[in-house]
DNA sequence: CCTTAAGATGAGTGCCGACTCGACTTCGTA
DNA sequence: TACGAAGTCGAGTCGGCACTCATCTTAAGG
């Protein structure tokens, strides 16, 4: 497996194979068959294997992009918009929150989600200037929160309706000096 | 496959296995083999599947009794110790909280799950007259925070210290008046 | 063009786990 | 104790899925 760049083709597959492989997992998790993948982007289940030596490879590279791309979410909100954003995308990204809780496979990205961490301690340190959350809130919890209510919202399959409700009463304990 | 009472040997049996599968799931979740827990319980897999001719009825068998001993663990606490009580239990029981999500495999409780429901219904309420809660708050979001937070705690592996931090955050927003 | 190595293909392999079934054992009863 | 029905056993079947590899195709430098 040479290391130069890529073949105009291939560069062509694997990035189809990333996308359709984020949509197949957003929708069923990552419980997805890789064949249904290859299927769906258009390639012969070799060529998925090709770029992608195990299904683990292939779920830690979408895990990999999908929170390089929060990151940079994080960066254009404050804290609670970021709260109300991840859940919003949590129903469609079954995979990412089963992942980031660790579920059924197991993927290290310590840098990666590390990063997210740090995103969202700057939140929270922003959010404490502004007197929106009470000083005494510290990173883990907020964290904490973020996971269970991204996975509660996920499983749940909560409505708008519910979810502003649910938010409001975390937002409100956020705020609150304990 | 006859209806009447089960024979000694079949009662021992059946309850063998039911309490061997709780323990096997809640370590390696709904995943782990019928083959397992056939070993486990010390009898041949052919033994759980007469009393529980899919593996789907075996977890619905499991998730009743859970269910059945969460609400009569409800009479027992207030709106908050309930809560505690549950994110202890979720690290144990990671299948109750994954099927209470319905994660995996589908399965109906719409009674059991039901009866959870008013049980914790009546804490609310008792909270409500107590005063102890706003009373703005309402059963879903209720639900909703329980569930999240037991998600949370599952699969973050929370330690005590996290999990009353984040448990007191969520109680302060359900006492405030939003 | 022509060459060639990177890449694509997809039938095939091996494993694992849910479920079956005919032979065997044990309980309960008369 | 003897008998039949209920229960147990476990090797075997079956399907699904991750992964392989010999063969064919094509991009790209000369």
């Amino acid at each position: 497996m040479p290391e130069g760049p890529l073949r105009a083709d291939a560069q062509r597959n694997r990035a189809r194979i990333l996308d359709t492989a984020e949509a197949v997992f957003a929708e069923a998790g990552p419980r997805a068959s890789t064949e249904e993948v290859a299927r769906r982007a258009g390639v012969a289940i070799g060529t998925v294997f090709r770029h992608f030596p195990t299904k683990n490879d292939l779920l830690a590279a979408i895990m990999k992009r999908l929170l390089a791309r929060l990151v940079e979410e994080a960066g254009r909100h404050d804290l609670f918009a970021f709260f109300t954003y991840m859940v919003a995308q949590a129903a469609e990204k079954k995979t990412v929150v089963d992942l980031l809780a660790g579920s059924g496979v197991d993927i290290r990205l310590p840098e990666a989600v590390g990063h997210l961490s740090e995103a969202v301690g700057a939140l929270l340190d922003q959010a404490k200037n502004a007197g929106t959350v009470s000083d005494q809130l510290e990173l883990p919890e907020v964290t904490a929160l973020l996971v269970s209510v991204c996975q509660g919202a996920l499983h749940g399959g909560w409505d708008g309706e519910l979810r502003t409700r649910t938010l409001n009463v975390v937002f409100a304990g956020m705020r609150s000096r304990t």
